[in-house]
DNA sequence: TAGATTGTTAATCGATTAACAATC
DNA sequence: TAGATTGTTAATCGATTAACAATC
């Protein structure tokens, strides 16, 4: 196997940091996918690949491969391709994975259980220190190991445990209220189930909305236009 | 209260039906955003809205909206607006909200049984028959009222019952073989939640593969880049 | 009628793709 | 060295925004 500190040795420079500024929505939104094929190949035991092959593998152009790693330096080398393992590691960085995230899940109902059941969290190198809840029957247990509070702790609990995501898995009306303790104790981003837009007044806060929803009704849309498509032949 | 009928009577021909050919995805993925907003107005008791207003509350531009609703038709007036809950009604059609459309759940673990709970099927006309898994210790028993069946009767089930969308909620190692079972079975669409990009050789077969962990890295980066931004000042 | 606001065309902007010189 | 493939610039394409005439 060649070494990684050969092919990659001489222009640490440019690497590391960002280029100049902002990085596109667009481009930030296919990183995960890059982080994902290349785990793949990783595991698979892919020692290098070309822009043109991993392009072939994920349905896009080599160009916007390249355009898009290039954002953040140069990953690859000349008549050589990309190292996996070291491009990986290059996009997960970017991506923080293992920067020790701390989490917090806030509604233990079936989605939040379903959350603490997965393997989403520790894979990314985020830990899930704590559920909160109002119900009184499952305060106080464990939720796949992770134990549940009362939602009156929740403040206080993520200033004393710098906790930096917080999940809401809560009713829709119960969203902003937890959203505002989260955020005034210093949680730094929310990942948000309750199927509702969060806008929070504080630029600083990250959030990310899901809308499960919205995929379901993109599916049917498609299955729709498809079926008058059919009609019409 | 205007009368929907008097305001639309008169142009109904270019409405209904799709104006030429594709709509770009760009816009389709917003469809389901415009379509949550009109429903939370309506609840709201708002009878009509101008691209303007409607623009301020979802934060884009009038522009987009009038450009996005217009690859479906004339669905407001001059100098008047949109009707709410006529808009609201023409985009539930577009999206095949009330289509009657059938849908299975396959995989009755947390994540299954999560999508079980939820009303996000029946809000939009989508009758969940049956959920399937391998486990004996469920199979029979009911899951928030569905029935759960041994997956070895997907097939004959899905056949039988014109089944339309199946929601994978399965392992990733399981979700070919479920998702070839269903398609030939004459599943119309995928819900995708097996953690991995399902590409079918089926062109009519629709997939929509859902990534959380995608977005949830997502959000790792921006909290990231945001805490660099800030070291940086 | 005058005012408001759409539908739609034209202008701008950004993202994707193509091309190729640099270089491993 | 010759071949391969990147990094990067330039060309193309598509999506967003602006502008305004049509019209309710």
């Amino acid at each position: 196997m060649e070494s990684i500190d050969k092919i990659h040795g001489t222009f640490e420079k440019k690497q590391s940091e960002q280029k100049n500024g902002q990085v596109s929505a667009a481009v930030i939104k296919r990183l995960p996918r890059y982080h994902r094929y290349l785990g793949d190949l990783l595991r698979e035991g892919i020692l290098r690949i070309s822009s043109a092959s991993l392009s072939r593998l994920m349905n896009v152009t080599a160009s916007q491969i390249r355009q898009d790693l290039n954002c953040f330096g140069g990953f690859g080398q000349q008549g050589y391709g990309y190292n996996v393992k070291y491009l990986y590691g290059k996009i997960s960085e970017l991506l923080g994975v293992n920067e020790g995230y701390r989490a917090v899940i806030v509604g233990a109902g079936n989605l939040g259980s379903a959350l603490a059941a997965t393997h989403m969290f520790e894979r990314r190198g985020i830990a899930r220190v704590a559920m909160f809840d109002t119900n009184p029957d499952i305060i106080g247990t464990k939720i796949y190991g992770i134990p549940v509070y009362s939602v009156d702790e929740l403040g206080s609990f993520c200033e004393r445990e710098s906790i930096s995501i917080g999940v809401l898995s809560v009713p829709k009306e119960a969203a902003y209220d937890v959203a505002r303790v989260m955020v005034d104790a210093g949680v730094k981003g929310l990942w948000n189930f309750a199927n509702m837009e969060l806008k929070l007044d504080n630029p600083d806060v990250i959030v990310e909305n899901i809308h499960l929803g919205d995929s379901l009704m993109k599916l049917c849309f498609k299955i729709k236009t498809k079926s008058e498509e059919a009609d019409n032949d």
